[in-house]
DNA sequence: ATGAAAGCGCTAACAA
DNA sequence: TTGTTAGCGCTTTCAT
């Protein structure tokens, strides 16, 4: 099935292949073509199951009309929101969404983003990268627009949560939902999860520092287990936690769904009372925690507010790399010390 | 910045750009081009930071190296999971995946497929449309590979799940957990959740119904109660089936994730000693489900199963269009009464 | 108001 | 063993 060419339709029209090319891509009023002319030619087109080449168009405009998100994994709550939100917004906006997984693997990244310049996306949008500004930079080179997201470069501009803020307000809700003075979470408030190296995750830790050290004076390295993303891993580092009766956590702050995953099934073979007076809180929103047995503090980021804004700033390129912050939302469980509609932190 | 093309390559090595364009592509051995020139050139490129423009190989060869996934949705369990998968295979394969959402809208579907052709992507996987005949059609038409996924077709190849024997075990051991005589069951376990013009939820109706109609003698069609996807909508059926005190539910099977996020919400309404008796099933698998205050039986899809042979049955394509079955894994919540590790329905 | 022609960067016959 | 050449399907001056 020989596919039908621009040349084909001029042979069928009578018109030329430059005329059936304007008629056809939009550009037929500037060139003068008369509109009967114009109308009869989309006509014929229509009726043939012409499709403009995608490739040979961009090919010779030398830009392609994808629009590239770069992500590390799909699986996740935060990050298939993201997707979906990028999805609608490049739809939305006649570009082609094309979304890739990188595992947070630098040279899985470094490759991705070599396929996507070779694709000749227009742009490219990185959302968790190990090293985003080597990423802008060979886009940079490539001549292509790039944004990050949920993590700052100093290449290109980004837009980001709050996290700082955020990690405050959840560490703040905590303190206030605990059942006594806060000198008894002193050296009992622990973090669990994420990646160090990871911007989000240094922010964080960050704003629960801040809050910790106010709220009981000192804040020890101990406190924080960021020992990454796997489930596996944060159940191992939860089950290590609790094993000390000195030290066991009286109130838990866990960095990620997919960290939460597992240390929920540490947290579900704790003995009653120790769970009763635990308080768990979650940096990113999983709708079911709201059912769980346990009541969780979480926070919820803009999905929507953070592609919207990185699409504002493809828009209006800011002279210098700008960094825009999109705060997140406080939310509690059915039961628990916070307005289940979600307050401003 | 001007791209370099082989032409540059070709002056710098002296060599011909067919030459040059040999030593890159890898058919510099067909050629019998000497290896040193092919290692040279290679060096030679890499020292200039050239990259093949894939839009102009794509349109020689009229292929593409693309591979597009069209779902109805990224943020749900199952489909992240898929997308991951599929990521993960592509890659593997040396094709660059493209995902795309249509949210369930026919008109989407038909522009996002028209799109790929555009783009002339290699192959097109379809998990989850409304209609994936006309998909297919459309795909043979452009001399696309088409292979549906998790629903079956009449046009082109589709790898599924038991949809059937994965709900009916899912039934089974609903009426196994359930405390009393199966009668007790009769007129008062219900389906909940689901498009019933999907085929898979067709199909899961059609094994929830056996089995119910097995141990109960009957199936009344109030027992089926597929109102769609949206966590809303599930959630206003199951309301109203709670709120029957002669009908109330005593076991109730939802279908997907996302429809069992809004009946969440109504279980964790009722009084205890109700909640107590309720048998629930949910079809497909939340890792958080385990840790819910309800004792969860779930389906798990096998997804990296489905994809594996989606891309083999794009690799050695039958003479007929074939269904393949995958089996799902029947998943125990916590404390329910099947094996947590899984049993094959 | 429209057509002719060149060329985007690459590949694949066909020559040599 | 390598070079020459003719396109892939489209856009875009430049002519008319």
């Amino acid at each position: 099935m020989p596919k039908i060419t621009i040349y084909d339709l001029a042979k069928l029209t009578g018109a030329s292949a430059s005329t059936v090319s304007a008629c056809l891509n939009g550009t037929w009023r500037g060139r003068r073509i008369k509109e009967d002319t114009a109308r009869e030619i989309q006509r014929i087109a229509d009726q043939n199951g012409y499709r403009t080449n995608l490739q040979a168009r961009g090919l010779r405009r030398s830009r392609s009309g994808l629009a590239g998100l770069i992500l590390p994994i799909y699986n996740d709550r935060f990050f298939s929101s993201l997707a979906q939100s990028f999805d609608d917004e490049a739809r939305a906006r006649g570009l082609c969404p094309i979304t890739v997984s990188t595992n947070r693997d630098p040279a899985e990244e470094q490759q991705t983003v070599e396929t996507l310049i070779s694709y000749a996306v227009d742009s490219v949008f990185t959302a968790g990268a190990s090293d985003p500004d080597a990423i802008s930079r060979m886009c940079d080179r490539a001549g292509l627009a790039n944004i990050n997201i949920d993590l700052p470069g100093s290449v290109a501009s980004s837009v980001i949560s709050d996290n700082r803020g955020g990690a405050a307000a959840l560490a703040e809700a905590m303190f206030d939902a605990h059942d006594g003075p806060d000198a008894a979470l002193a050296g009992r408030i622990y973090l669990v999860g994420g990646e160090p190296a990871d911007f989000a995750t240094g922010e964080r830790i960050a704003g629960f520092e801040d809050v910790v050290r106010r709220r009981t004076g000192s804040c020890d390295a101990a406190q924080i287990r960021a020992t990454g993303y796997d489930p596996v891993k944060s159940a191992q580092e939860a089950e290590t936690l609790f094993a000390d009766p000195d030290h066991a956590p009286r109130a838990l702050l866990v960095n990620s769904t997919l960290a939460f995953e597992g240390v929920l099934g540490v947290l579900a073979e704790l003995p009653a009372a120790q769970m009763q007076a635990l308080v768990v809180g979650c940096y990113d929103y999983d709708p079911l925690t709201r059912y769980l047995k346990v009541p969780i503090i979480s926070v919820r980021q803009d999905v929507n507010g953070l592609i919207r804004e990185a699409f504002q700033l493809l828009d209006t390129p800011p002279p210098e790399p700008a960094i825009v912050r999109v705060p997140p939302t406080l939310l509690a469980s059915r039961n628990g010390a916070v307005d289940a509609n979600g307050t401003q932190p």
